[in-house]
DNA sequence: AGAAATCGCTCG
DNA sequence: GTACGAGCGATTTCTC
């Protein structure tokens, strides 16, 4: 029934490019080391199927035409059992008489593709999940992802890619794809790769995948992190793979509304700005603005003479914090830098939401499905790209009106969930600090509560600019905190001394906090690495540098990592066990997206109180921490208003 | 012409 | 030059 949908259904086909040839050769340094065969009858096919059933595991890995996972359509799958060996099985290309048709290669493929006993080994398994899924395959069995394998074992590495591993670790060179479809303007689709080409490269993948996995798996067991990755980073790869699949419903009208509306603010903030300009500039340029505002009216080009405030690697910078405090300086006449300011914050909500998101929409849903990178981070947190939907705004009012374009399809709802100070929840239970430990027992306004101890007067006392302090204090602390970084944010008038006051009396009064961040740094300098709370590791080589700012980064980044990962961790956590709970109890809810603290569902109106029973509960038990966990959560059928 | 670096801004 | 972690768009600079 799924391959017919495959045939009759919603797949487009792929996008089709005139090129061939341009890249026909195959550059000599990568020379090929395998034996590796193509599979294109039937009864090499059942031979293969036969084998995989006997060994229990398989390497896989599968060519499409097109790295979005709703309209890709599968070129081939590669199968690896023994190493420096592997199989190709085309399913489309320029020559489809030799090989076989789709339909026929997943029907036998599919009893050991779905054989929840046979493990799959693979690099990037998410996305060969969702490729599978979409034609119709539910792949199960253990999983061994050799690119999770890989940030689990060195987190910091600059990439996981399966031709950089097999570089670094194999010392192998593989074939690059890019001698395949070509780079740039030209580039053309798997599917137009002659079969002598893909051949060697779609299997190497495969056999290459399978190599890591042997370097892969000793080395975390003997690291110790057998658990995190078999309880934890596997587990997670097929949440995420669901998320990418759901997607997000977004309004294109929406979307073209606030577009319209904020080009017209746009164009009349351009004008103004041309008028106040010295001379004729481009507002997206930094470099020109700055030429226009700091340049003497008697250079070239003219400019309006103000006073730097501070300079970046090529010239005086023109950020938000300059802009503002020329903005508010008594003796700037200009109008310039608050129409600069202006404008800067609407043509980035135009540029890169409201645009890109529509562009983002996929014609075969209709939703937006972005990618959730399981191994972006130094610290164990998600990241979301193509587009990013965890930078979504929200702290200005117009910019917030973006989530106003997310919005359940009818007779549903968004459910959002998030964690209520979730960081200082874990510093409270990794420091066992008794006074964080006691407000969050007193449930206390965090901030306040700080501040009630820094400046040692009653919580009732606390006035707002003394919260505030405190809160930024408090996010400091979890970033590890400097004087002059505190100072900066406490205001344009705030001294250091008077932030290195503050600082030594948090430290006095919270001792416990104090022992657990030095603890970090002892153990960043001892072991050469820190870990969370599920033991997950990042090297920390800064914290040997010789220059001291090097190393100064090296203790933020100890004390950081064990903070932020953690968080990170518990929420993986509480996203595996919704993940496994929700089918059952709410067949007909979804889980759509991780911002780190927060998760978003979309589910049926009438259900929406009982799953958010359900999440809540989930994630407030995630792990059994010494402070209580707080989980807030709102629901509406647009992001806006769910709240 | 295309890649890489820089700047600035969005989020937790 | 400075608080931690990300991704992306526009411009500018570098490289082929």
């Amino acid at each position: 029934d799924a391959i017919r949908d495959l045939i009759s259904g919603p797949v487009a086909d792929g996008p089709s490019t005139a090129e061939g040839g341009l890249f026909a050769h195959i550059d000599e340094s990568h020379q090929v080391d395998g034996n590796y065969e193509s599979i294109t009858t039937v009864k090499s096919l059942k031979s293969l199927v036969k084998q995989i059933k006997a060994k229990g595991s398989m390497a896989v890995d599968t060519e499409t035409d097109s790295l979005s996972i709703r309209d890709a359509n599968l070129c081939g799958v590669s199968i690896s059992l023994a190493t420096g060996a592997g199989y190709y099985i085309p399913t489309r290309s320029p020559e489809a008489r030799k090989h076989l048709d789709t339909e026929t290669v997943l029907q036998h493929l599919k009893p050991v593709l779905e054989d929840e006993n046979i493990q799959k080994v693979g690099h990037d398994l998410k996305y060969d999940l969702n490729i599978f899924r979409s034609h119709g395959i539910d792949l199960a069995g253990p999983l061994f992802d050799t690119m999770v394998a890989s940030y689990v074992v060195d987190a910091t590495r600059s990439s996981h890619g399966l031709d950089v591993l097999a570089k670094a670790i194999l010392d192998r060179n593989c074939i690059p794809l890019s001698s395949l479809i070509g780079k740039g303007k030209s580039q053309k689709t798997f599917d137009k790769v002659p079969l002598e080409q893909a051949i060697p490269y779609a299997a190497e993948d495969a056999d290459v995948s399978l190599q890591l996995m042997k370097k892969f798996k000793p080395q975390i067991k003997k690291m110790g992190l057998s658990e995190l990755f078999e309880e934890v980073e596997m587990p997670l790869v097929w949440v995420l793979a669901e998320l990418e699949y759901n997607g997000i419903n977004v309004d294109a009208n929406e979307l073209d509304r606030q577009r319209d509306h904020l080009q017209e603010m746009i164009d009349g903030l351009r004008n103004e700005i041309a008028v106040a300009a010295p001379y004729p500039f481009n507002p997206d340029s930094p470099k020109q603005l700055s030429a226009a505002l700091f340049n003497k009216p008697t250079a070239e080009p003219p400019g309006l003479g103000l006073k730097p405030i501070k300079r970046g690697k090529t010239g005086p910078s023109t950020d938000q914090e300059v802009l503002e405090r020329l903005g508010n300086s008594p003796d700037v006449e200009t109008p310039l830098p608050q129409l600069v300011l202006s404008y800067r914050q609407l043509t980035k909500l135009v540029g890169t939401y409201l645009v890109s998101l529509k562009d983002a929409m996929s014609p075969a849903t209709g939703r937006v499905h972005a990618s959730f990178n399981q191994t972006g981070t130094s610290t164990g947190r998600l990241s979301s790209s193509d587009p990013n939907l965890q930078n979504i705004p929200i702290r200005t009012e117009v910019g917030r009106e973006i989530r106003r374009a997310f919005k359940a399809p009818k007779g549903r709802v968004l459910l959002t969930a998030d964690y209520s100070q979730i960081e200082l929840r874990i510093l409270a239970h990794l420091s066992q600090d008794s006074g964080l430990l006691a407000a969050f027992e007193a449930g206390e306004d965090i901030h306040s509560a700080v501040a009630a101890e820094v400046w040692d007067i009653a919580i009732e006392e606390v006035t707002p600019e003394q919260r505030d302090s405190a809160k930024m204090v408090n996010f400091g602390i979890v970033y590890g905190i400097t004087p002059w970084g505190l100072a900066r944010r406490l205001g344009p008038d705030a001294s250091v001394e008077e932030a290195s006051r503050i600082i030594e009396d948090y430290k006095e009064r919270f001792s416990g906090i104090t022992a657990f961040l030095d603890d970090c740094i002892e153990q960043a300098e001892t072991k050469g690495y820190v870990e969370t709370i599920l033991k997950r590791r990042r090297l920390v080589p800064q914290i040997h540098a010789r220059h001291p700012q090097q190393r100064a980064l090296g203790e933020r980044i100890a004390i950081n990592t064990v903070v932020q990962g953690s968080a990170a961790d518990l929420i993986k956590l509480a996203m595996i066990s919704l993940e496994e709970a929700l089918p059952d109890a709410f067949p007909e809810a979804l889980m759509l997206l991780q911002i780190h603290d927060e998760l978003v569902f979309e589910v049926p109106k009438g259900q929406v109180e009982k799953l958010r029973d359900l999440v809540v509960e989930h994630m407030t038990t995630a792990l059994d921490l010494d402070v209580d966990l707080v989980v807030d959560a709102a629901w509406s059928p647009t992001w806006i208003d769910a709240k």
